[in-house]
DNA sequence: TCTCAATGAGACATGTGTGTGTCAATCGAT
DNA sequence: ATCGATTGACACACACATGTCTCATTGAGA
């Protein structure tokens, strides 16, 4: 019999909570004894909740998606303008913080794995932004000479950039939104704009 | 006496672009082996060529900046108006292809492994990036609302997506320039602008 | 043809990360 | 206080990457 199973989901989501920004922060490089230790766990209890390495990352994603989703849903993109809609999911990425950032290094090593593109369940919250940007190409808020999945790329470029530069304290979530907004859907030229 | 000299450049400089390639595609998991293998020479070979791995990283770096140093300067970005000297550094870049991926890569381990930024010698090549944000920012062809030193992580973060679209042959060296050259001095948005 | 530098194949030591297992200490619930 | 689940601290086997070394083979130049 299980002594207290909401005690073992608060450290297992505390694990993965800790695995991911040490994950964004070293890499690849970061071991389960780095991981563990951080976390402020032994080895073996790291073990007991998480038997491998990739169960543990299985998990970062999971929780990852499932946090995700919730701000994707909580920005309700369907009725708003597609400017105000990238500007919300702006900040619902930069807010998420190391948990999208663990997101991508996932998908990012899992690309290298695999030949290439699992054009994995990941779709769960790129699916969102790319309709988005389709909305904005379809009814003209967004630029048609630029293919949507080109600019869906750009778009999350920016704000992954954006988000280690959150993450290194260099901006705030604020000011980071902002520019990424700023440049993505006006552009850095100032000149032939108001 | 060393029999040919020249053959052993050239062979040396295929070993660095083939490392570059596979350190671009595989990240930091590809081993000595897998560099050796891919450049077609036996493991004990590149060793010979490359004491150790860093030595190898560091020639990469060397011959990387080298030859982006030679397309910036190509580019004349002193006497252009700025808009026209982001195009032509964005094409400079991704026309240089795997060797700036390589740089690219490099910096980031390198940045993981010491505390942060040992703001390196890259400057040598980010160096005229910035300068020419700034006088950008300066004379108004740049907006003044985002900082130059955020308007350059913005624009090196689409660069470096737009490289990654053309190594997995998405997009055309042409393409991919147009699109970071539309999308970050004009913006994705449509709607306001001619 | 002969010579010698360069190469390939492989053994080897070392370090490190993963995953398994054991055992004593601990800590909460009864 | 007792019981049992949980934990931490090891020890261990295993796989793999790095770096060094030896030795036979190859191939271009004299």
């Amino acid at each position: 019999m299980v002594r207290r199973p909401a005690l073992r989901d608060r450290i297992s989501a505390g694990i993965l909570d800790t695995a991911a920004s040490v994950l964004a922060e070293r890499g690849d490089s970061a071991s389960m004894a780095d991981i563990a230790e951080t976390a402020g766990v032994s080895r073996a209890t790291l073990y007991r909740y998480f038997p491998s390495r990739d169960a543990l990352l299985a998990g970062m994603a999971q929780a990852a998606m499932d946090d995700l989703d919730e701000r994707i849903a909580g920005a309700e993109l369907d009725g708003v303008p597609v400017r105000e809609g990238i500007a919300r999911l702006t900040r619902a990425f930069l807010a998420a913080g190391g948990r999208y950032a663990a997101l991508i290094h996932i998908k990012l090593t899992e690309e290298r794995k695999r030949g290439m593109l699992p054009e994995s369940a990941d779709e769960r919250v790129a699916g969102p932004v790319r309709r988005l940007i389709e909305r904005g190409v379809a009814d003209g808020s967004l630029r048609a000479d630029v293919p949507a999945d080109v600019q869906f790329e750009l778009f999350t470029a920016l704000v992954e950039r954006a988000l280690r530069l959150v993450s290194g304290r260099r901006l705030g979530v604020e000011q980071a939104s902002a520019a990424v907004v700023a440049v993505f859907l006006d552009g850095a030229g100032g000149a032939q704009r108001d």
